[in-house]
DNA sequence: AAGAGCCCCAACCGCTGTACG
DNA sequence: TCGTACAGCGGTTGGGGCTCT
């Protein structure tokens, strides 16, 4: 069948996420949930299609997410569960709490498909070698593409429980925060909105400098007036629908979500409909 | 110091699966 | 049952940073 390209190409931007552009998505997600993707930067006023938000938002915004290098377990669970699963990068990334899909995949492309290529094994050790000739070290990460923001490499040793991790093979670490997704079974819960509180976020990693920045960045957003922004938050009848008849929008999600609306004090003003 | 080449990764593209009317 | 819309997945790539020469 003759599929609709994904959205409207006409006055869509592309490319890198600017700063500004990653704020307003995560205020509205904060705010609103992503009930519907397609129609969300519509309403958060973002020049994006839906898909290039779901992107930013499951591969690089999510608060749950653990950036920086994968540990030497973590590339070993990726190896195990690659001989087991094949290319079913979500379905590793379950398996992989805080991992995306995207990156699991980057990084057996970019190391651990090499690694165990047998002719690139002597290089790949090589380089695997601190002092080891020609190993480029990997750069810490700087910010790319618009202002990017990653965290420092962490130590080898960050996760060396993230491949037993219990984690619901139904669902993919991409699974969003509104289908209780990794962060509740990371234990994270309690938090509003469906996010890990920053304590928790923080504190989950052995090392807290490990998120500095994030943290920060976390702090400055949940803390940022959404007045603050430029441009308008436009929650609409047609977001409450999208999110009262999503299927994985069950009452009681929809509880939680108006008792947050509730709390935040604003549900009259902002969604007379619900 | 400067240029070349390599490496990495964020983001795009196109397809599939699923829900719904 | 069929057609459409949407979310999600995997493959691919553009381009910036880093290292080497």
């Amino acid at each position: 069948m003759g599929r609709a390209p994904c959205c409207e190409k006409m006055g869509l931007k592309k490319g890198p996420w600017t700063p500004e552009e990653d704020k307003v998505l995560v205020a509205h997600i904060q705010r609103f949930g992503h009930g519907n993707w397609r129609a969300l930067p519509k309403q958060a006023g973002l020049l994006r299609c839906g898909k290039s938000c779901r992107l930013r938002w499951i591969n690089y915004l999510r608060p749950d997410i653990k950036r920086g290098n994968f540990s030497k377990e973590e590339e070993d669970a990726i190896i195990r569960l690659h001989q087991q699963l094949g290319n079913r990068w979500s379905a590793i990334a379950a398996r992989l709490p805080g991992r995306t899909d995207n990156e699991i995949k980057n990084v057996w492309h970019t190391h651990l498909k090499k690694r165990l290529d047998p002719t690139n094994e002597i290089k790949e050790e090589a380089r695997e070698a601190p002092t080891g000739g020609g190993k480029k070290q990997r750069r810490p990460a700087a910010p790319k593409r618009g202002g990017a923001r990653r965290a420092p490499p962490p130590d080898a040793a960050t996760e060396a429980s993230a491949a037993t991790a219990p984690v619901s093979p139904e669902r993919s670490a991409s699974s969003s925060v509104t289908e209780s997704s990794s962060v509740t079974e990371q234990g994270n819960t309690g938090s509003s909105l469906g996010f890990p509180k920053e304590e928790s976020f923080t504190s989950s990693a052995p090392d807290a400098e490990e998120f500095q920045f994030d943290e920060s960045f976390w702090s400055e957003t949940l803390s940022m007036p959404l007045e603050s922004f430029d441009v308008p938050m436009e929650p609409c009848d047609a977001f409450g629908a999208a999110a009262a008849t999503s299927s994985s929008a069950g009452a009681d999600d929809m509880d939680y979500w108006l008792r947050v609306f509730m709390e935040s004090g604003d549900v009259q003003q902002e969604l007379p409909q619900i």
